[in-house]
DNA sequence: CCTTTCGAGTTCCTTTAAGAGACTCCGTAA
DNA sequence: TTACGGAGTCTCTTAAAGGAACTCGAAAGG
């Protein structure tokens, strides 16, 4: 397909959609984040295409959320998180705490988080950075940034 | 391209793509959830092929994230999000968060969220469900869970 | 030294999806 | 009776995903 661009639009999404939004992006970013850093772990755990794997990769890198890192006198690398790749895994978090909660049927939740902080497993839940209170699309009112187009 | 299909796999991340992943998916639900609830006001607005709207209107509608809403005595439809949908949009507001930080630039945010609960302009913050502390990618281990392959 | 092995890509080919734009269909209004 | 508006549908071109075989470089082993 002949894809639109997502990155020169004037929204977050649409740009943040450009860094993850193709397909396997996230889930290589889930992976990484499970400590999964090299190109045939990846492969063999996803089932993806190689060649689709090294073009997300590279993107990926390009774009500052993955680092590569030399393990080897050979040309071997790991792939890791930088900071800016580490906050997108709040999205996967998001995505995680949805899917838990309207697509996981019976079998209940895959995968569990246990928080360091309470000890217990929980979920992530949204609240104003501003005053802590929930933070949902009914609580909200969108307003023109001082980046809007036009 | 003959894609992968990520419904079937055990994990949250990858059957919540399976529901918005496609390209234009998310734009989509940001469409309608600052109030374009028509197919032409959605076509008009993202500049996406009619016939790709039309396949992403019906798998939404098919997933339960919109609902279509007669409103006139001919054949046509608002777009409206259900309250799965809606609770989809923190996905949205976690994707403005992170765009905002890492790829607005000198201009700044495109668009503000004002919260109604505090009256100011702020973003999202991700809190543990339980405890109400922060919660991260740093700060948690994620376990098997009762859903999990195999 | 010659051959294997291993990990990380790269190349080639087929299939499927996106983009673009014209066309259809149906009720209403002029 | 014709014109119009809104919501799709059809068709064709282009690009991307899947799959599998191939390459390449450094080490290891006989």
């Amino acid at each position: 397909m002949q894809r639109t661009n997502f990155a020169e639009m004037a929204c977050s999404i649409a740009r943040t959609l450009d860094v993850i939004g193709e397909p396997w992006s996230p889930l290589i970013l889930r992976d990484v984040w499970a400590g999964m850093n090299r190109f045939d772990q990846l492969q063999a755990d996803l089932g993806i295409s190689r060649k689709v794997l090294t073009e997300r990769l590279n993107h990926l890198v390009d774009q500052g959320v993955l680092e590569r890192h030399p393990y080897d006198r050979r040309p071997r690398y790991e792939y890791r998180l930088t900071t800016k790749g580490a906050e997108l895994v709040d999205l996967l978090l998001v995505m995680t705490a949805w899917g838990d909660k309207w697509l996981a049927g019976q079998a209940g939740p895959p995968v569990l988080y246990r928080h360091h902080a309470c000890g217990q497993i929980s979920a992530v839940d949204l609240r104003c950075a501003h005053c802590g209170e929930p933070m949902h699309a009914g609580d909200i009112d969108p307003l023109p940034g001082p980046g809007a187009a036009g």
